[in-house]
DNA sequence: GCGGAATTTGGAACAAACACCCATGCGTGC
DNA sequence: GCACGCATGGGTGTTTGTTCCAAATTCCGC
């Protein structure tokens, strides 16, 4: 399990933020509460690995609120909410909004702990291949047009020579090209260009 | 839209059957119903596009049952539960399960529509993917297992030589192999036989 | 055992890619 | 203007991959 993975509890309800905290804490886990959305969006920063234990009912911006603000930022912390008075569309809304769980007050401990942990299994899972298409699209970044382009039609299967025609260039010209975006995008081969290239486009096929 | 998508209705109850299929056809979408989920594991088979409207309680397999029964199978069909006396821990589990929506009766017309059309919206935006990946995972079916195996280190980035070092085997027999795999799996390129293997890996990869 | 598929290996010629070297022209910014 | 990055392209040689060819071995099923 991620060492610096921190459950952030987000309840106004002082007695609720204590209990949940002994609960979690007692499982070796670190917690941090927050008596409210903008708190813990004051404190928090993108990076920080764990989940979200959100209250849905809140003064001020509720727990939905902050789900899909979260979203909106592109932050992919996992979600998960928890509600005193609940009903079916607001359950449904929460889940197609993203949310890993919806759990009923009153709930067994064990259920929202083990919810947690999947949410932290969750959150590790995809923050190494976040890391990975960040760094990457970093790179294609620092790709000057002409590359970007080159690069675009060597990971679609085209030979030198196809390229070079595609682009009314000669044969030589792409050669140089191609060896600089190797170079740039630090791939051994072929293979390991594509495979970047589809990394980071495959984050812009999801609607 | 797909002009053959089908709109597959189960539901044990009669009146809600007729009610569903004039309220679905007069929007101009084609609808099939059935009395119980063997009844429509009966009569569909995978390829068939559409979504299903699926109630909860039914007498033998119920919907959560008959949704997990063809995730199981690997059919992908579009799933919205309906159901007259739902609870919050119910619509999560579905949802959990991989449901589009979880609606509760009575609900609105428009409210089912509208989900109706996302759902085969989706549908057939991963249809087409699907159709490509079986088709694909097709082909490597077909490799011996040798192939198979100097596939999966060509789409690697491992290099002719490097290969016959792995294997242990001469470069002579690597470059064999390697041409039977372009050939039996139709990539005219390298780029397109990552893209191929990436695309059947992909699925594996979602837990 | 015999036929066939799978695996193995080699030769020769060719195409493609890579790795160096080099040079020129064109903007942008200091 | 001059330096720098960018795009362009030529030469030369090596490495790698492809495409023909042919052939030996093993193992499985009929």
């Amino acid at each position: 399990m991620n060492t610096d993975a921190t459950v952030f509890i987000v309840d106004d309800d002082q007695a609720m933020r204590t209990s949940l905290q002994w609960l979690i804490e007692a499982t070796g886990l670190a917690v941090q509460t927050y008596e409210s959305a903008d708190a813990f969006l004051a404190s928090y920063y993108p990076g920080r690995a764990g989940c979200l234990l959100l209250d849905v009912r809140m003064p001020g911006m509720s727990g939905l609120e902050l789900q899909s603000h979260l979203k909106r930022q592109g932050y992919r912390l996992p979600v998960i909410l928890i509600t005193g008075h609940g009903d079916v569309a607001m359950a449904v809304k929460a889940m197609k909004a993203g949310a890993l769980d919806f759990i009923e007050k009153p709930f067994h401990d064990e259920d929202l702990l083990r919810s947690i942990h999947y949410a932290l299994a969750f959150d590790q899972k995809h923050r190494a291949h976040d890391l990975a298409r960040t760094e990457i699209a970093g790179r294609i970044a620092d790709l000057t047009p002409r590359e970007h382009e080159v690069m675009a039609l060597v990971t679609e299967g085209q030979s030198n020579k196809e390229i070079a025609a595609t682009l009314g260039v000669s044969a030589k010209t792409v050669e140089a090209h191609r060896a600089r975006v190797m170079e740039k995008m630090r791939a051994e081969s072929l293979a390991e260009l594509v495979r970047m290239a589809l990394l980071v486009a495959s984050e812009t096929a999801l609607s």
